[in-house]
DNA sequence: TAATGGTGTAAAATTTAAAATTACAGGAGG
DNA sequence: CCTCCTGTAATTTTAAATTTTACACCATTA
């Protein structure tokens, strides 16, 4: 398992949503078409960042504004709406090691010594980098374009 | 994609191989009764890492050793040995934005700045780790299970 | 007030990636 | 020369992620 794709599905949304989320309804069937993604994918992304209280979807007629300040919208805390347990996930262990030997009784216990800290630091290292620093290297980007 | 379970059974096979490698024959058969991972799989990953140089398997007869400092091997090396381009897997971005769109065409641009400093981050991680640490945590929980 | 365009979910089908299995050639040592 | 082991390739199986299909429900508007 990775960081799921749906992780860059996400913060493509919310980058669109945040330069176009005023002036036009971005629905779940624009986003689709910008990000290449299933609407239903795009939806369920979409219902996860607005349970976590990051966007706002109008009820019946549709359309995604973002309701929480760039500054505050961590990578971490958009891979933790997505997929709470995606930090478990990301670094696996094998599941069956014999309980006849003794590596294999303790290697979960010993192997959680090291991935801990490596989960931790990798949390860390998410929790760096903010929606803002993200749409500034849009910006960055766009502007060298020209 | 996650970070594979084969590290884990790499890990896990390097310990053994300390362990028991100078005493006893280390076959891909005992690994893989000791990690519940099928022999082939354990021959691969064996094989990469005698590549890398990490161990060295008898011709013919068989059996593992380490012919390299348990504290020369880092996490991140058994996972490059393993799967060379691991890190990029590991996290991924949506493989086919709209190029219609100015945030689909510039987003693997935009994300590669942010993606980037995670990669360099959970690499230095993985660099910090090694199988001598690893192995001391393993030493440590033995201990106490007595 | 019925048609339109949108959301939210569930369930099923498809696709893709990871792992296991099968198969076999080739070396070392008894 | 028989047995045990490695190294790899090819195939099959399994499991996970995505997409597709389906449909109930809400607002707006013609």
């Amino acid at each position: 398992m990775h960081i799921s794709t749906k992780c860059s599905v996400a913060i493509h949304c919310l980058i669109f949503i945040y330069e176009y989320g005023e002036s036009q309804k971005v629905t779940s069937k624009l986003l689709s078409l910008s990000t290449g993604t299933n609407p239903v994918t795009i939806r369920n992304i979409i219902s996860s960042l607005k349970k976590d209280g990051v966007i706002s979807v109008k009820f019946g007629t549709g359309g995604a504004t973002l309701i929480c300040p760039p500054n505050e919208i961590t990578i971490y805390r958009i891979c933790k709406a997505i997929e709470p347990d995606f930090i478990s996930k990301l670094i696996g262990v094998h599941p069956l090691p014999s309980p006849l030997c003794p590596i294999g009784t303790n290697i979960h216990n010993v192997l959680d010594f090291s991935y801990q800290k490596i989960r931790n630091d990798l949390c860390g290292s998410l929790k760096n980098i903010t929606l803002e620093d993200i749409i500034s290297d849009y910006h960055y980007i766009q502007q060298k374009m020209k």
